[in-house]
DNA sequence: ATTTGGTTTAACCATTTGGTTAACAAATCT
DNA sequence: AGATTTGTTAACCAAATGGTTAAACCAAAT
């Protein structure tokens, strides 16, 4: 048998589910797309993952646990609060736009089917707050940051970093922009972004 | 003929697929399932519609005019970016919270078909950001805020609104709170995101 | 060379699904 | 009332879709 070839064709059959399934989505994807995106038959796709719901988990599973180590890049440091920020959020819109499926991907399962997260938070990666908590906890006491509470901190940072992203084909037409002049706003996020939380929160 | 039976039924229809898409979207969606939650036979949607894609239109189109009024409060009033800015967030969250569905299915959709945006501008209720610029302009050269692009400025205000909505069911999990206590902090959000934007850009 | 085991495919199957048809029911018109 | 138009349904249809099967393939072990 070719142990080699094995690995090949799961991992092929893998990428190629990924592609199909952050674009189309659980509902939208076929599996004779994905088995043609991956060059092979479709009998090769139960073969190897017995049913559209499992290869959709893996998928899943594999994708979300690409986006959680960028999450825990603000959460799991030991730098101050405007540090956190600052490298979080020049980080993050870089990969989201090697990534652009992604964090839509995400978001969008996860509200079809919101149980689903439960197969995922006992994976030692799933982000922990504990950490970030204590760290604005404290520069609030020591007086660098206005109090906040820290889960209403967290969500603007994210909201801040990932919502223009999710809501790219709405905010173009609303702000009336070409997909060049978007990027190029973008891209003056990386610093506008972490700007505009630290001058809110700043004493 | 029943003219009047006529209207509530077509509307009832049009109700009924409100209620499946909004949940399902047009991929997830059945016709069959709009067609029980409208308490009439299948054909009958045909007959009204002729096809689930033009059903699904009128259903979209619809739905994006319930939601574009309310990003216009904050556009086309003449009050002040502080007062543009208290006034959107209270009234949106409590509009969001009677209308959970509602964002994430405009952006899901527009993410799988973006193009269909293009059916929607030339209506005289698509949100226009004109004065919105025009006003962040004139309070910068008064004085009274700090220099930021308009349209970053607008980004910002939609994401600490939608995004906590949008991505309710990995947040809770991230923060670990339970429905009643997510609700809260949403509640609480109605004068929070007001004040961190106005914190950040008041000079 | 033959066997053996996993790998791959073509063909097939059952069910679901969007859509149609033809007949029936109920208003409306004359 | 009788004819005509509109509204509604049950039954049906073709295509799409997830999944299965049996046979072919192929590399390594004997």
């Amino acid at each position: 048998m070719a142990k080699e070839k094995d690995v090949t064709t799961e991992t092929e059959i893998l990428n190629a589910a990924k592609r199909v399934f952050q674009q189309k989505g659980m509902d939208g994807a076929r599996m004779q797309e994905i088995a043609d995106e991956a060059g092979i038959n479709k009998a090769l796709l139960h073969y190897y993952f017995r049913s559209k719901q499992l290869l959709f988990e893996a998928v899943f599973k594999s994708l979300f646990f690409v986006l959680a180590p960028e999450i825990n890049k603000i959460l799991n440091d030991d730098s101050s609060i405007f540090d956190k920020i600052k490298n979080f959020t020049n980080n993050y819109i870089s990969f989201v736009i090697k990534h652009p499926f992604l964090p839509n991907f995400i978001i969008q399962e996860l509200n079809r089917n919101p149980e689903f997260i439960t197969k995922l938070i006992t994976n030692q990666y799933f982000p922990n707050i504990e950490n970030f908590k204590n760290t604005v906890k404290k520069e609030i006491n020591e007086g660098i940051i206005k109090p906040i509470k820290p889960e209403q901190l967290f969500i603007n940072v994210l909201a801040l970093n990932i919502f223009p992203f999710v809501s790219k084909p709405i905010l173009k037409e609303f702000l009336k922009l070409n997909d060049k002049q978007y990027h190029q706003l973008l891209e003056d996020r990386k610093t506008e972004v972490a700007d505009f939380i630290i001058n809110s929160i700043k004493i």
